[in-house]
RNA sequence: UGGGGUAUCGCCAAGUGGUAAGGCAACUGGUUUUGGUCCAGUCAUUCGGGGGUUCGAGUCCCUCUACCCCAUCCA
């Protein structure tokens, strides 16, 4: 439970810790206009398992407020994707029209309130009246109709009196807004359409903005989590909810980070143009990143929870690396499924010295895997190897199959090359072969040092085998579309052979095939006359990397270039900071004043210059007998940060106060460092330092007798912190010295603190 | 260019003034009848840049830069 936690847990934390409410209400509101990919189950593992983890409740809400786009059939994928990846939402689906009344009731007590009116200006007029990001909009003529006028408008175009786009119901909030949202937002507009679940019933739909937090509000929402692009919005649904005065308790919205993985792509938008397009076989085709992809290919949902869980939640757009992904599925998967043999690119080895067959005994599972069970594994003369495990000319650091060098066949006996065969062409078609007889596996006395063990599958016994390779779709990391698509995603393999107890035994559902990677059979086109297999991911292969063939090599290459440029770029830049624009005259003046009477430095009288209120107070501090550098100080580091959230006015000390604490620094009564914990304490309680410092006992120690027994309880205490100290560890000196001040509640006086360390650290 | 955000290792990501967590990737070495797994180890004198405050700054102040989002009757 001690784990950390991330900034939306954090949140839902202190809340509940706080009482502002008694439990955690999540929701994941889909749009049921697309099949539900990757990035969706991070929002699910995100509101599902923070309403767990708070022993609260999460709400599946299918926001149906558009119905030119949305279908049953997504909403039927939606449900099953959660499900699939093990939750359970409280109570039914819910569906934002199930609220569609009630929101259009919201929507006649806003219009009465004189906070929304009917707007009759065309679609092409509402966005000229927007203005642009940098200029402000203007507002409509119709917002100045009467409430009467606008309640009669909006009941009739909830009657169906008008075509789509004559009429909208707006709020009305403020056109010139710098926030884009906030400049009057449709709530409804007219849509002539059948909606999935309500029909003809409605002819006006509410919107995004509008439908959301009232429909969260509804459900008794206590966090709505969504999407970073999201953020302008919360002004429009914090907006509504108080115009309406609705709660406390009430629902905040948070935002987080989308997920992005490089060689996917996640928009909608795209995925649907690979499934129209027909590059890929479907949404569920076993490369797309949905999950009804993944779930074909034969991912675990456990591994996509886990992977969920293991990329955290932050707000900054990041590309997450597939190879995250990858990692979670080998991860949940080598310790529990069974081993089993398939060659994929078969060479026929015929042992000459073995005659008859026999069924030799095989584990299901490695040494390292925890599991019971085992298969009778048929061998005879004729086997195949994987044509990649036997080489004629091998490289150097090969251990497999050679002229020379015998190889061990899994489970069972050390083999040797006796000849090799070729066509005309130069192929080899055959390998002849001999084995040891008293070298068979768990009961060797040949004394045979071999190199590497192979996996085979017996001739007479194995069953032919489709299988289908993936790798990743985009040959690109941050592909832009079909342009990118990578042409060898998908390898169809028509000729593997898998050994028997895959198919007579079916001692799992998905395996790892030896040395080459977790596989699954597919759903869809896999049946007893024709087993298909997809490859979930391959097992990790170091000797690809080291023999540096394939493909990912290249990558690799390819992919190290632009980052050593980055590097070299970063340290480039280093040479101008940015320019400020130049004092004018005025401020020139007082700049040359500040200087030159009152010593200031540069970077001290050059804000002071520009900044009439923290220059007034400045002056005014002066007058009442502060020293200069220390006031300037007090003034540009804490009074401007306290202006960044308070109006000037509004401060509860003046210059009398802050010489005062300038006064005091000055003579050494009190650290620059107390002197901040003082003016936090000035702004929140408005007493004058002197009294502070008095009440709170926060005077300076300055004597090297009270703080040397100090020093040596926090030596005492830390053995062996000291020791690394000695032994070269300087950083740890910053963690004495905050003992010490800590011991003293920050009242001794840091430089004696650091003076008498050193002597006694020596 | 207005507003809203974000910048910590190749990729994610902790960090709330006191020794820069962890995972992925990568790289050593060991175990291994899977070139898998596992185990041990290496991998940020530095936090987008520059200044400032402080005994001490990734954390506070100033400033600059880069990237993302907003001008759908989409969500």
């Amino acid at each position: 439970m001690e784990k950390k936690k991330d900034f939306l847990r954090m949140i839902v934390q202190e809340d509940l810790a706080s009482g502002k409410y008694k439990e955690v209400v999540t929701r994941f509101p889909p749009e049921p206009n697309g099949f539900p990919h990757i990035g969706h189950a991070k929002a699910i593992t995100i509101n599902f398992g923070i309403a767990r983890d708070f022993e609260g409740r999460c709400h599946l809400r299918m926001d149906d407020t558009n119905p030119v786009t949305e279908e049953e059939k997504y909403a039927k994928a939606i449900e099953d994707a959660v499900h699939w990846l093990g939750f359970e939402w409280d109570g039914p689906v819910r569906h934002t029209s199930d609220y569609f009344q009630r929101l259009y009731d919201y929507a006649v007590q806003l219009i009465k309130m004189g906070k929304a009116y009917v707007d009759s200006l065309s679609e092409e007029e509402i966005r000229a009246y927007r203005g642009t990001v940098t200029e402000p909009g203007r507002r409509s003529p119709y917002a100045e109709r009467s409430v009467e006028e606008n309640l009669d408008l909006f009941e009739r175009m909830r009657k169906g009196e008008f075509k789509d786009g004559e009429h909208v119901l707006r709020a009305k909030i403020d056109m010139s807004s710098p926030n884009m949202q906030l400049r009057d937002p449709l709530l409804y507009r007219i849509r002539h359409a059948h909606h999935m679940r309500t029909g003809d019933a409605w002819c006006i739909y509410p919107m995004y903005d509008f439908a959301h937090c009232l429909s969260d509000y509804i459900e008794g929402i206590t966090h709505s989590f969504c999407t970073l692009e999201f953020e302008n919005n919360r002004a429009v649904y914090d907006w509504i909810l108080d115009t309406l005065h609705l709660g406390p308790p009430r629902p905040y919205q948070y935002e987080f980070a989308r997920l992005n993985m490089n060689y996917t792509v996640m928009s909608k938008r795209k995925l649907k143009e690979l499934v129209d397009s027909g590059k890929v076989s479907g949404w569920d085709d076993p490369r797309m990143p949905t999950i009804a992809g993944y779930r074909r290919r034969g991912y675990t949902p456990k591994s996509i929870v886990n992977f969920c869980n293991s990329i955290g939640i932050s707000k900054a757009n990041s590309v997450v690396d597939v190879a995250q992904l990858e990692h979670a599925i080998r991860d949940d998967l080598n310790p529990k499924v069974p081993r089993v043999m398939c060659v994929l690119d078969p060479l026929k080895v015929v042992i000459e010295n073995y005659e008859g067959s026999e069924e030799l005994d095989a584990s299901y599972y490695p040494h390292d895997v925890p599991k019971e069970g085992s298969r009778k594994l048929p061998f005879s003369k004729e086997i195949y190897i994987e044509r990649d495990d036997f080489s004629e000319n091998p490289p150097k650091g090969y251990y497999r199959l050679t002229p020379d060098q015998p190889v061990r066949l899994r489970h069972a006996y050390v083999i040797r090359c006796k000849e090799v065969i070729k066509d005309e062409t130069g192929r080899i078609t055959e390998i002849r072969a001999e084995y040891y007889p008293n070298s068979r596996s768990g009961a060797d006395t040949s004394g045979i040092k071999v190199k590497s063990a192979i996996q085979w599958v017996d001739a007479a016994t194995g069953y032919r085998a489709e299988v289908r390779l993936y790798d990743r779709l985009f040959r690109v990391e941050n592909p832009r579309g079909i342009e990118d698509l990578n042409p060898d995603s998908l390898k169809i393999v028509k000729g593997a052979y898998v050994e028997r107890a895959v198919i007579e035994e079916k001692p799992d559902e998905r395996f790892q095939f030896e040395r080459q990677g977790y596989f699954y059979p597919d759903p869809v086109d896999s049946g007893g006359e024709h087993p298909v297999f997809n490859r979930i991911v391959s097992l990790k292969d170091s000797w690809a990397k080291q023999s540096g063939k394939g493909k990912e090599a290249l990558q690799k290459v390819s992919k190290a270039e632009p980052k050593a440029a980055k590097k070299e770029k970063k340290k480039e830049p280093s040479g101008e900071a940015g320019r400020v624009a130049p004092l004018d005259e005025t401020q020139r003046k007082i700049f040359d004043r500040y200087r030159e009477e009152l010593g200031l430095r540069e970077e001290q009288a050059n804000p002071l210059a520009r900044d009439e209120v923290l220059r007034s107070l400045f002056e005014a501090g002066l007058e009442k007998g502060a020293a200069p550098v220390i006031l300037a100080n007090l003034v540009l580091n804490e009074v401007a940060r306290e202006l960044k959230t308070v109006s000037s006015e509004e401060l509860r000390y003046g210059p009398e106060e802050l010489a005062e604490l300038a006064k005091m620094i000055e003579e050494e009564r009190i650290s620059v460092k107390i002197a901040k914990q003082v003016f936090e304490e000035m702004v929140r309680s408005g007493e004058s330092p002197g009294e502070i410092v008095e009440a709170k006992g926060w005077e300076q120690i300055s004597d090297p007798q009270k703080i040397l027994p100090i020093v040596d309880e926090v030596l005492t205490k830390y053995p062996e912190k000291v020791a690394q100290y000695r032994e070269g560890n300087r950083k740890l000196f910053g963690f004495f010295v905050g003992q010490v001040l800590k011991a003293t509640g920050g009242r001794a006086n840091p430089r004696i603190v650091n003076e008498l360390l050193n002597r006694t650290l020596k």
